[in-house]
DNA sequence: TGAATAATATACTGAATCGCATTTAAATCA
DNA sequence: TGATTTAAATGCGATTCAGTATATTATTCA
């Protein structure tokens, strides 16, 4: 369905991703809108046509951010392998991303967006709800462990979903700082050495 | 020592935690040298004469922070109780440092300063300095608990440190984004559950 | 008491910022 | 083809910002 007036020269899910880049990177209120204009090949004008202010433009590229995110943990943590397998190719997946440029961003959310928060209700909001999202879904998918006998039953699920979410957010965080992905991944690994271990 | 010409009107310790404080709500970007000469009761001329420009100004008043932090966490982790009790006080206090406004402003450091280390090499080396620091403090204390027979010989403490630390830095991460004290209480109490388990 | 020194206060500059108003261009519908 | 609709480009206007130059005030040394 082609509309009325002239189309548009650019698709709006890439130009999102070109202005989340620039986000990612530098952080919200270090990024000026000429900063993501350039970035987006575009005049300003047409950003506040397309996506609105500033903020409301932020968050609609935190949010496509966290959209990947949300599907890369669906597909990898879907329950078809053994937990071990599967968190290990969550954390991977995360590396993937967290090391996709040069230097390493990090996670978008947990690096850029804790700045932000007391500035901005709304994106508390969304901030809060995807770190229980994500707990949530760590959560069953040990539940899922448990009934399989791949865990103990006595295992405290929501607990060690947090810390995984924990080890996650603190793998962000390090990549940022400078930690390289082999040493990460070697702190993955080891961390589910400790948190999958059952007794002997 | 009095020096020579006009005595200042201001403490310069009090000042930069003024000043921090500005800083640890809004975020290194997002606050103007106006907010924090406000916040410090000063004219922005003192503050360049007394702490140089903003960026050296907020990495002053970061490292006046982490000292809090480095030395709450030496008084709780000497060594004089057990494991379990010294790590319960290391968090209740970290817990108290990021309640102690309202709103919770979490962590200076890990909510703060990842949006910015992209930006400032200078502050990524003392980002990454401090992560590092605290890895190797917990590491210490986890293996005199295991000297004097608390934790298990075999116990990777060289990990469960990096388990305990993102545990810290999730807690940062949460309490900014409003879960309430006590449930974070509960969070690191199970937590230490699950990482300081030994062998039945 | 007067010169020297250091801190404070006022005021300024030049640049960067956001958001928008207006114009120009490209498409569809009648 | 002409009217209408939507997008792109230009440019502006008001504000904010960081940093500094200048003047004023307070203290110490001779």
């Amino acid at each position: 369905m082609p509309g009325r007036g002239r189309p548009r020269t650019f698709d709006a899910e890439q130009a999102l991703a070109k202005a989340g880049a620039v986000f990612w990177c530098k952080g919200f209120s270090a990024t000026s809108l000429d900063d993501v204009a350039g970035a987006m090949a575009l005049n300003r004008p047409s950003i506040y046509a397309a996506f609105g202010d500033k903020a409301t433009l932020y968050r609609a590229a935190l949010a496509q951010f966290c959209g990947h995110m949300r599907s890369a943990a669906a597909h990898t943590l879907a329950g078809r392998q053994t937990v071990r397998r599967e968190l290990e190719a969550f954390f991977r997946a995360a590396l993937d991303t967290y090391f996709a440029d040069t230097p390493p961003r990090g996670c978008m959310l947990v690096c850029t967006a804790p700045a932000e928060v007391l500035n901005d209700t709304s994106l508390r909001d969304v901030y809060a709800a995807v770190i229980d999202e994500l707990d949530l879904l760590l959560a069953n998918r040990l539940a899922l462990a448990v009934e399989a006998g791949e865990l103990p039953r006595q295992t405290d699920t929501r607990t060690t979903a947090q810390l995984l979410h924990a080890l996650l957010q603190s793998v962000a965080l390090r990549a940022r700082g400078g930690t390289s992905r082999r040493r990460l991944s070697r702190l993955v690994s080891k961390s589910l050495d400790v948190l999958l271990a059952g007794p002997p």
